[in-house]
DNA sequence: TAGCTCGATGCAAGCGCTTTCATCAGCTAT
DNA sequence: ATAGCTGATGAAAGCGCTTGCATCGAGCTA
């Protein structure tokens, strides 16, 4: 059997008491005793009993993390980064995805609480009904990231998904662009996706655009449905001049279909995407993008959280600057 | 404060002991109770005690994984596929990085066994010293994933790095190279990409090339390093007409510089990746590339884990097939 | 030397759950 | 009606750890 506290008390010579103080309040014991109670350990290899631990403690030291997909790199980053900082302070993560499931993420949140995490992290701030209620009810430490809303229920740590996107267009929309087409993630139940797609349109009207009309074509994620949606775009009676793309998978998707489809960018048609991964740099020509600095994200998640855990925090909000990335991808039309 | 069984067998009116069975075993709680439970558990929005059931149970159904980055996409496809099977099968993901530094991963190791995980994911086979130990000691179940190796400690969930490269440097070869050159990652503490240089080293020595020399460049992980890496191999003397790489990212990051000094690819130097991660599509031209079913691999790590822990399956090693994809970026010497 | 103070240590009470074993009510078979 | 079953339920013993409180002894002060 794996020893036990005891066991390393009786080898010691020392009460449980005094070995619990051993190692989590080492300056409690005196250095000679704590001496032999270190070697006990060392000899037995004793570890102590996660589950024992936790029901008299009442914390667990792991921060729980839900996103929609890992498998896509605009999360990943940010994650690696939120780890990293967890980890740095004494924490596990416990991660879940949700498939970009409302309901399957109220699940994962349910799982992850039970699990007894100290903390929670979730992606924007669209949530299945009654979680928020739930969640306030249960009073656990929770940020939102990827977002900023400060009129939102849950403290984000996020950028501004509206007014980034705003400012590409106005971009595009400067250049002389009056035909603009639009490819979007699905905006049900993904209130980032919906921000950016509403900063596009109100950029347009904005520019007394409307009559021509924005085309908004709505995809699934993926490098080959941002190209058939781009094609379906381009295939259109008077085809746009500027296709804007809600992140850069959906680009790069529409880039490479432009190749295919034997268009130059820009010269024939101008792309833009969102996020700047190291795929935007690498394409040819390479994305006019918005940069989001996603370790930053996470360094700031993380540290949010574990205040709000170890010093009862009040919840605050972090803004997240972004800026715009200019290359090839994009230019005036001709 | 948080309702605990007591409280729900106080209002339904029953012990804790059959408050426990209906959660646990319903079948031997007769229905009219029953509903009275679960009525009572429903009102007071109770859920169990995580630390209380592991210290009762001895079970966490949490399983742990260290990948050396979550960052780069190589891991992301598997690890999102892994956890979704395990969340199918009633468990979730304690998941932790090691930025490939054994001693980091052995911490990790240790503190999610303390953790409770139930079983444990690893990469590769090379461990810090005394780890395999330890793990054998604590008899939990291990699988070592992205890698094949019937000789090693822990059973595989994997593939070949070793022949699914040499299968590829045989292609280049094949093909009439005969100034080759290697871009690898850094093959201290990493036994796949020592397998891989390892098969391009025999390959082209098989092929009698020796006198030419295979030309070996070491860099980290990154699109930039592939490019210098690759930037510094054509300002050789006699530079090579074919760069292969460990990994696609690093290809990438060779293409693109390709791109800029103006080399034509694979009129003036052939380049080769391994993965086939999305990216491998997307650059132009495409990357000859090796496919590795990321899914699939997740997927059968996830099963074997489960099915060693709830069924003390004996530990079992799964090959994973890979296969060569054939694109633009290869193409004989001129 | 008596009386204190104070730091080091031990004692023992939980923490919330699962599970074994005992109990008890309602049956059936005689 | 009585003994014997059977299936549902309850009582209570841990599981291994943390921590408040009691205890003890050594070093002070007066």
């Amino acid at each position: 059997m794996t020893p036990t506290l005891e066991d390393v008390a009786k080898r010691a010579g020392v009460s449980t008491a005094t070995v619990s103080r051993c190692l989590n309040a080492p300056e409690k014991v005196v250095e000679a005793t704590r001496a032999r109670v270190m070697e006990a350990v060392d000899a037995l290899g004793y570890s102590p009993h996660f589950g024992a631990r936790v029901m008299a403690a009442n914390r667990t030291n792991t921060i729980g993390a839900i996103v929609p997909t890992m498998e896509n790199a605009i999360f990943a980053e940010g994650l690696q980064a939120f780890q990293e900082t967890l980890s740095a302070g004494g924490y596990d993560l416990l991660l879940a995805s949700s498939s970009y499931q409302p309901e399957q993420e109220a699940a994962q949140i349910r799982s992850l609480i039970a699990r007894g995490a100290d903390g929670l992290l979730l992606i924007g701030h669209e949530r299945a009904p009654g979680i928020d209620a739930f969640l306030a009810q249960r009073g656990l430490p929770v940020v939102a990231a990827w977002a900023h809303n400060a009129a939102a229920a849950l403290p984000s740590v996020g950028f501004d998904n509206y007014s980034a996107m705003h400012r590409l267009a106005d971009e595009v929309v400067a250049l002389g662009h009056r035909r603009i087409a639009y490819i979007t993630a699905p905006v049900a139940e993904n209130d980032r996706a919906r921000a950016r797609l509403k900063a596009v349109q109100d950029a347009v009207r904005g520019a007394g655009l409307e009559a021509h009309g924005l085309r908004v074509s709505e995809t699934t994620y993926g490098i080959e449905q941002g190209g058939d949606a781009f094609a379906a775009l381009m295939d259109l009676p008077d085809p746009p001049t500027a296709v804007m793309c809600a992140n850069d998978v959906l680009a790069v998707g529409a880039l490479t279909r432009a190749h295919q489809m034997d268009l130059r960018v820009p010269q024939d048609v101008s792309i833009t995407g969102f996020d700047d991964m190291a795929l935007a740099r690498v394409v040819r020509p390479a994305l006019t993008t918005v940069r989001v600095p996603h370790r930053r994200m996470g360094i700031a998640a993380a540290r949010q959280l574990i205040s709000m855990i170890e010093d009862s925090a009040p919840p605050a909000s972090v803004l997240i600057e972004t800026s715009l990335i200019r290359r090839e991808s994009l230019a005036p039309p001709e």
